[in-house]
DNA sequence: CTGCGTCTGTTCAGTATTGAACATGCATTT
DNA sequence: AAATGCATGTTCAATACTGAACAGACGCAG
């Protein structure tokens, strides 16, 4: 039974730690909204901390077509891609706001891992981010799109929001075309499920989303 | 444009190493078809090497609703789930025929890792791991299910499959079954899918599925 | 060589989903 | 306050997909 927070991830904190360190050096860059940080096929070789602001990571196809894998936030680690050792990134990372990010090479990176002999504490968030993964898989496989969509708001919610009677208050808006890039159907489809939401009481609010947990959790149960 | 071999994928041969090493007790066990190795929910905390046999890892709900997320061969290791540290697994990994599997628990296996300073080899075969995931999570996103079928079918043939001419024949057989629950359709489905391969020549025979590398990838292209 | 079980082939009515088009609402700029 | 731009709302015909049911083929154990 997959419960995981289906890419909205949370960073554990020993990483967020690392990019205290004085022995690091980390650069810091403000990126513009809209703007990427590093896209398909960069030789961009670092780790990201976010800050402040957001930050969505995406792949694409020649033929225009995307998919949104996960979106961070202030205090989350990101490009963990450039551990393969590639060298090349095989995904795009977006700022969806004006965002200010922390960056160190994956050299002082593992520099410092070394040092502190925290490799254990890596190799569990790499096997976390695995399993995450793998559950978004199963929800693809085996739930519909509207299941798919309750779940993924029950996940922001959970990582974004702030507690609010039963509800969970979400500052940051998601527009329903980044929905449909997640859920992995149409804009048009999300406008509905949304409405849907709302009149079961699921979900409140237009402009920021307020999400009943118990409600959308109680929807995600029933067979 | 992601090309990774979707749920086929390669163990590097470090990893393969490492059950060899004399520091190293791994059990050997012989697991009968059908039979699983470890189970949702179980307390096993230890990787697998496979000598012999297949292995299917799926992920599963309370309502029976199953996923196949990948298939491991002769040489493959698998297991890694165990490397969160939460001592429980989350999928369960099932013998598809006969098979032998030597065990390493979780912490000889580290401690080896350690003896012999290869962390940054787990971190890239982990960050590879996540980054084929990644992929199938787009290619469900992004692809209809014919388009999956081919892709699976060319990932399998290019792992298991013997060159021949054009074609990569397989020797082991895959269940329309088995496909469905990767590809995310129906059984039926598939076999419509397999029937028009077949006729437009991207694959050929029905015992042992051979593979027309050039044509599928062909096929693939085509927006 | 017979029966059994499992996998593949086939059909189909019912449903869900797509994709494209157009309408409306709501901020921000001028 | 009008104009602009972007996000949401709405519709619909065409298509993809599901789920269930049944038939046939094949391999295997007795």
């Amino acid at each position: 039974m997959p419960t995981s927070d289906t890419r909205a991830e949370a960073t554990s904190p020993f990483l967020r730690e690392l990019f205290d360190r004085d022995s690091l050096s980390p650069v810091r860059v403000r990126v513009e909204a809209q703007r990427s940080i590093y896209a398909t096929g960069d030789e961009d070789d670092a780790l990201y901390l976010i800050e402040s602001g957001q930050v969505k990571l995406l792949m694409s196809s020649a033929a225009g077509q995307e998919c949104l894998v996960a979106i961070y936030t202030a205090g989350d680690v990101f490009g963990e891609s450039c551990l393969q050792g590639t060298g090349k990134r095989n995904e795009t990372a977006s700022a969806m706001q004006a965002t200010v990010v922390r960056r160190v090479s994956r050299r002082e990176f593992l520099a410092e891992v070394y040092r502190s002999n925290a490799y254990e504490s890596l190799i569990r968030h790499l096997a976390a981010r695995l399993a995450e993964r793998q559950t978004a898989i199963f929800d693809l496989v085996t739930m519909d799109a509207e299941r798919r969509l309750a779940k993924v708001l029950l996940a922001f919610a959970e990582k974004l929001g702030a507690p609010d009677g039963p509800y969970l208050r979400m500052q940051e808006r998601i527009s329903h075309e980044d929905l449909s890039q997640i859920v992995g159907t149409t804009r048009p489809r999300i406008t509905k499920f949304m409405q849907g939401f709302r009149k079961a009481g699921l979900i409140q609010g237009k402009r920021a989303i307020v999400v009943d947990r118990e409600k959308v959790r109680e929807f995600l149960e029933q067979e």
